[in-house]
DNA sequence: CTCATAAAGTCATCAGATGACTTTATGAGT
DNA sequence: ACTCATAAAGTCATCTGATGACTTTATGAG
């Protein structure tokens, strides 16, 4: 497909023996050749082989047993795609955030309750505008309104991926950068409550692509510089 | 949860670092101490340190830059997530599912070439109608052609999670109803191609709706009876 | 003070060697 | 012919040392 990312040995390495075993050519139970045949098959050092054993090993591919050999124990692993989300750019995971955010707005708005209207405006106004202090603090005020208006669309695929990906884009926000990215203000945030309420699920999803589109610009404009 | 066998120096290195990580002794964004000293602290050959460092890496704990070091990329359980997700109802996983359909769609209009395009049209003709005989080949390629207008979107995030409900749904399916769920025809197939290739993300948008309501609904009469 | 360059620090990878454990081959004793 | 202890071979586990690639920091000229 695109292979843009830089790679090192040991990944594709990895990458290698994962297709090997999910394309079937060894089946489970199979025993694999010894790590100096792999070495000189993929053309990499035994320990660069030992890595990548380990790691599949540590996700249940392959099992092990020293002085006998490698062998296959299982074929497919559920939580390899949210690992590799997880690996994403953050432009990635935040497009893919915001793709949340507006089919569950649209939901929200085709379901709501007096009650979940209500709750959100009660959410916003504890979440308040940031005027310096406890920055954490209000992070998470932000998040919790974020996360109401998932929850109230009722499903709980999106909101238990909602709250892999923010945990996520915060994990990396953290690590590499700053927080250059804009925070979009009350008004915005009203705004797709309004939306949300008048029960149009066209209005709340651009309720919510207006919200987001100066982040996503944000971001853009972050990975060109 | 681990079995007693201690016979395992690189999986004792694993844990040690694993237990620092999520006992909050280094904070998300630290850098850890360099491999040699990791070797030193934990007695252990810096090769089984790298083992130990690859899986965590794997397992989205770590981050390792060439050059820089390693460092702490979060230190949550990133599978807790992906368990709620797969209990979800299997109506949510689809309309999860829809709404990563939609949002790619979209993107994949805005950002499609000729070349996009040509292989979207020749996925859809591999595919073809089904006609009897191997229907698991069937659904094979018809999942291929719905992969491929992720992919083409360019988001990596999106891909991993479209991947990740496709394999759930499949699973449901397979284990609780069979399929009465209607599949669309070629020509709503060859709608979405046509309407991605006008670049117009209203008009992908638009069409992957029109292609989901009849299977949402199917769900929803299932649910209700 | 700026900025190109050198130096140091760190991960990536390789090669070779030894030890531990398992499996298989061997052969004496019955 | 069978049994079974033992040797031999095969394989993973681990260590040591070295080289290359990449990043960060220190340096010094201008």
């Amino acid at each position: 497909m695109q292979a843009l990312s830089k790679t090192n040995l040991a990944d594709e390495a990895i990458e290698a023996i994962r297709s090997d075993i999910v394309g079937k050519r060894w089946a489970v139970g199979d025993k694999l050749p010894n790590e100096a045949s792999l070495s000189a098959t993929l053309s990499v050092s035994r320990g660069t082989v030992r890595e990548a054993v380990r790691v599949l090993v540590s996700q249940g591919y392959l099992e092990t047993r020293q002085g006998s050999g490698t062998y296959v124990r299982s074929t497919s692993d559920a939580s390899r795609p949210l690992t590799m989300a997880r690996r994403a750019s953050l432009r990635d995971q935040f497009e893919a955030r915001c793709a949340l955010d507006v089919e569950a707005a649209r939901l929200t708005a085709m379901r709501k309750t007096p009650e979940t209207i209500a709750e959100l405006r009660w959410l916003l106004n504890e979440r308040g505008s940031y005027a310096g202090g406890d920055e954490t603090a209000f992070i998470e005020r932000d998040l919790a309104f974020h996360r109401a208006v998932i929850a109230a669309s009722g499903n709980r695929a999106m909101i238990e991926i909602y709250a892999f990906f923010s945990a996520s884009i915060a994990d990396t926000i953290a690590a590499t950068l700053g927080k250059d990215i804009p925070e979009p203000d009350m008004q915005a945030h009203a705004d797709i409550v309004d939306a949300i309420d008048t029960g149009d699920p066209d209005q709340a999803d651009a309720a919510v692509r207006r919200f987001m589109a100066p982040v996503l610009a944000a971001l853009d404009r972050m990975i060109l510089s």
